[in-house]
DNA sequence: AATCTTTTTGTCTTTATGTCACTAAGTGCT
DNA sequence: AGCACTTAGTGACATAAAGACAAAAAGATT
């Protein structure tokens, strides 16, 4: 390397570079419900507004823009989510007032059990349904990267089985099928939901079963595969 | 000035902010094969390995991440491509031995025709077919990008009529159908493929005809609202 | 035991896709 | 003109997946 070929790229890294910050939608399931976890701004700019768990790089701290997710996502939660998905990523000079920036966007889901006492703990990080996500004014663009992660969730609970992991560790189908329903925003019909479930083998019968009124229900849990092999064939009533 | 040296300086001046470049995956239809863009790197690392085009965002030029993808791609071939498609995006310490790195990745596609001349008149600027590509070493991890964009444009193949923008305006359908077997890998039945498309309402019949050999085939061009709508039903064999 | 509730299965209908042979519309040759 | 040859496009039946809905199974409650 000689001297003009470094001072080409001293000079390019030199000039400013945009921020870089990561994103995550954090979904869970709750009350019948379809939820986000949402914190509320402590610093300038959007001070006091909702929005998504996330923050800057550190180049020190993160040696991959998964573990920047993880490490935002466990300071408000204590945990690391079971599924992680990169989303999109945003990139301008108009998203933040300040300086040209760009967010890598996550999704990630985990079931409400596994993190409740914490995010309760804290009363700047709540779990807010999309419905009520809609209705306010949210920080940045992140309502956009929420309808975005909802989007493709909802493309997932078609042909995959992936919103299981908003579910604890054993659930029933009746309980994955009402997940599905919620985020795809329709009803499915019982027989055609259980078929693909059981043509994807990605099940296992635990042999334990949970009961609450009537007959009860066969409790499963998720193949040790699953995350990238959770597909099944598509879904659309 | 010797590696070392440049390493440490650079590496202080980019303590804080990772480098944000964005690359492209720019595939096209060749010679009855999928071809994708590369060009000769002419800097420091990877000096004179094949890599995908692309570049640092440019805070003053650019207003987005696709206008980064954009300009790089205008730079080599001259003209903007119809179809552009954020893949993902990778971020890590280890990318780039320089630095914590992250990169943007882009798929396009574009008629071979409508940049041929362009790429041919530099010479650090080739089309190679994917074979090719996966047998010469490559700089960073732009086999790894390539690899999915071209997962991505696969899976594209199988619901929906994107690759038709690696044709011309004007194409027949056993010219698209033989662009989808070849990115798919397999070839297809002729009834089905034809039966999704024409469901799908995408296409409008120009009303003439293009014959070599046989019986002259319809041409087609794409509706104008595609690249969203494109969208047709699953397609496996 | 009768009834209610919820899970799970049986089965017929509808729809989408696979297969493959056949027709259609050109070219070139004798 | 007639024939063989080539490629484009269609018809028709077989198979497979999904929808609809009823019936059975397995528990709780009274």
């Amino acid at each position: 390397m000689n001297e003009a070929e470094f001072l080409q790229q001293y000079n390019q890294k030199a000039f400013d570079t945009p921020n870089v910050s990561v994103d995550s939608v954090l979904f869970t399931y709750h009350e019948q419900q379809l939820k986000v976890l949402m914190v509320n701004r402590a610093n300038y700019p959007d001070k006091g507004l909702w929005g998504l768990p996330g923050g800057f790089v550190n180049l020190q701290k993160d040696k991959t823009l998964e573990d920047t997710a993880l490490r935002k996502l466990a300071k408000k939660t204590g945990v690391k989510p079971p599924y992680l998905e990169q989303i999109y990523t945003v990139g301008n000079d108009h998203r933040d007032k300040r300086a040209w920036s760009i967010t890598v966007c996550y999704s990630a889901l985990i079931a409400h059990q596994y993190c409740k006492v914490q995010v309760n703990s804290v009363n700047d990080a709540k779990w807010l349904t999309l419905d009520e996500v809609s209705n306010i004014t949210l920080a940045f663009d992140h309502q956009q990267l929420i309808d975005a992660a909802h989007q493709r969730l909802k493309q997932k609970a078609l042909y995959s089985i992936v919103p299981a992991f908003v579910l604890p560790e054993q659930f029933t189908l009746p309980e994955l099928q009402h997940v599905h329903e919620v985020i795809i925003g329709k009803s499915l019909q019982k027989k055609s939901f259980r078929r693909r479930i059981e043509q994807a083998e990605l099940l296992i019968d635990t042999g334990e079963k949970r009961g609450e009124g009537g007959r009860p229900a066969t409790l499963y849990k998720l193949k040790s595969n699953a995350g990238q092999h959770t597909f099944i064939r598509n879904l659309e009533n």
